[in-house]
RNA sequence: GGCACCGUCGCCAAGUGGUAAGGCAGAGGUCUGCAAAAUCUCUAUCGGCGGUUCGAGUCCGCCCGGUGCCUCCA
């Protein structure tokens, strides 16, 4: 059983045979940044750090490129409109992604590159398409001609002519063809700029990825990803350019996940209908968001919504209070080298067979949720004498392996309870010491069996927000 | 107008030819003074119609409903 993944170039699902053994080359359409990520960044961003952690769990050394679009008109009106330098603007929000995608778990990629930093490398490539006739220089601003590229569209499933038909092409009187696009652009004054043969401007968007693509992962690489809103204009373009220098098919499979909608409309911010990642987070816990992003398959749409959301709590919640349970029995025994009975365990098996089938992490989360019930089960034999649940250190090990490959269950139960709480504090503000003093009342009553006394305790918590736990070890309270 | 995609239990969500994973909510049992938590059991024939097939949620056609791309966008 190997990977096996949806590509967009040919609409199928694929074995995954990367060009070098055992190594992927793997690049990824990062943010401009102009503004704070929303939710579906978010989602692009956990799509691609699932599919990179699962990559390098199969054992593959993966060289995963994720880059910065720190230059693009956006960013220049936003920066006049701020009044700062684009510079300070585009630090700013680097910053504030880092933040954000930092909380989601999100791990660093092997390089990210910035498009400032790699002017030189477009230019080259803009002349040598210039060189080959693939492009034109038409008073300063660069143009690609799409007619030098047959296979232009392949990608977007478009042809020529009814893109031509579509009709809502920008009309532009410099290029010679309409689908033509800018690979360099004349800058106008007081706006940013770089030398180059055709005089000072700055590049076009789709330059920058075909020119960083190639100088980190070469001319032909595995895997190239990014939102469904990329496929056109920009990947296929990026194919045109990449292919028109170099005459090779610049990428093996292209992966592109699905939206984020809000009331099944697409989220995204020239519909003003987002989310920012931070304003999730003042109502919810970053790990639920994360859980939420791949508890669906990630070519198809989500709905996102308070009660979905929700119900992503309660799931973790239940996940970690089976793993404080499983580790609270087993205390700090320390488990032997458990790596080979983890890998061959049913679960296991299980998880990566739903992951070699496209990063199937929805069928992955039902195995996890299947060896939960298992855990607590094994948890609950072995609370009840030293003979039962001799698996659980496996259960429990590989339960947390798998969640790890999915970017969860990195903190400790203790920690995320504690979060988990002062999220869910910040509306009710509760009173710890009254709380407690409810509870040391109904145990008092609860010891001379006033059991009328002690449940009319348990119920004036209860209006409050709290439920009780009646343990061994003596009553836990939490918020419901 | 062109090109894609989606419609599965009350809700979320897998499943692309062989008699419907998982989660939330709900019902019942075990445990508990009663609860809670945990656990066990139960709850769908897959938008509609027609077709292909021994057999279809799964392929084909039509219809209904919804979305996306074609312009910056994860």
């Amino acid at each position: 059983m190997s990977l096996r993944l949806y590509n967009s170039l040919t609409r199928k699902k694929e074995d995954f045979v990367p060009l070098q053994e055992n190594r992927v080359g793997m690049y990824v359409c990062g943010v401009t940044v102009y503004d704070y990520c929303h939710v579906g960044h978010a989602r692009a961003g956990a799509a691609f750090d699932t599919i990179y952690r699962y990559l390098k769990h199969l054992g593959y050394e993966v060289n995963y490129v994720r880059n910065f679009t720190d230059i693009d008109d956006k960013i220049i009106n936003r920066a006049k409109e701020k009044g700062i330098p684009w510079q300070e603007l585009t630090e700013q929000y680097i910053q504030a992604f880092y933040e954000d995608m930092g909380k989601l778990n999100i791990e660093l990629p092997t390089i990210e590159p910035k498009a400032t930093d790699h002017i030189p490398e477009m230019i080259a490539m803009i002349a040598s398409l210039i060189e080959q006739g693939k492009a034109y220089d038409k008073d300063g601003d660069v143009f690609y001609s799409v007619h030098s590229f047959d296979g232009y569209g392949q990608l977007s499933g478009k042809n020529t002519d009814d893109l031509l038909a579509g009709a809502r092409v920008e009309v532009n009187e410099d290029k010679r063809n309409p689908l033509d696009f800018a690979l360099w652009k004349k800058s106008k004054p007081g706006e940013p700029e770089w030398e180059s043969p055709w005089g000072l401007g700055r590049p076009g968007w789709h330059i920058e990825c075909s020119a960083m693509s190639k100088k980190y992962l070469g001319e032909t690489f595995d895997i190239h990803g990014g939102g469904k809103d990329l496929i056109f204009p920009h990947h296929e373009n990026e194919i045109a350019q990449s292919c028109g220098a170099s005459g090779k098919a610049p990428v093996k499979y292209w992966i592109h996940n699905g939206f984020v909608n809000i009331d099944k409309e697409k989220m995204s911010k020239s519909l003003g209908n987002f989310f920012t990642i931070r304003e999730i987070y003042k109502r919810h816990h970053p790990e639920v968001l994360r859980l939420f992003l791949i508890s669906s398959h990630y070519r198809n749409p989500i709905d996102f919504s308070e009660k979905n959301i929700e119900d992503v709590a309660k799931v973790l919640t239940r996940f970690y209070e089976g793993i404080e349970a499983a580790e609270e029995i087993l205390q700090d025994k320390e488990t032997p080298s458990l790596g080979d009975a983890v890998r061959s365990c049913t679960f296991m098996q299980k998880f990566e067979e739903a992951m070699n089938d496209d990063f199937n992490t929805a069928v992955a989360l039902a195995h996890l949720n299947e060896e939960l019930r298992k855990m607590n089960t094994l948890t609950q034999k072995k609370k009840s004498g030293p003979d039962g649940g001799g698996d659980l250190p496996i259960s429990l090990a590989a339960l947390k392996k798998a969640g790890n490959v999915l970017g969860l269950f990195y903190r400790t139960p203790k920690q995320f309870q504690s979060e988990m709480f002062q999220l869910k504090n910040r509306e009710l503000h509760l009173d710890t010491q009254k709380i407690e003093a409810l509870i040391a009342a109904r145990n008092t009553a609860r010891k001379t069996k006033d059991w009328g006394k002690a449940d009319q305790c348990r119920d004036d918590l209860n209006t409050m927000g709290v439920v009780l736990e009646d343990t061994p070890q003596g009553t836990e309270w939490k918020i419901k």
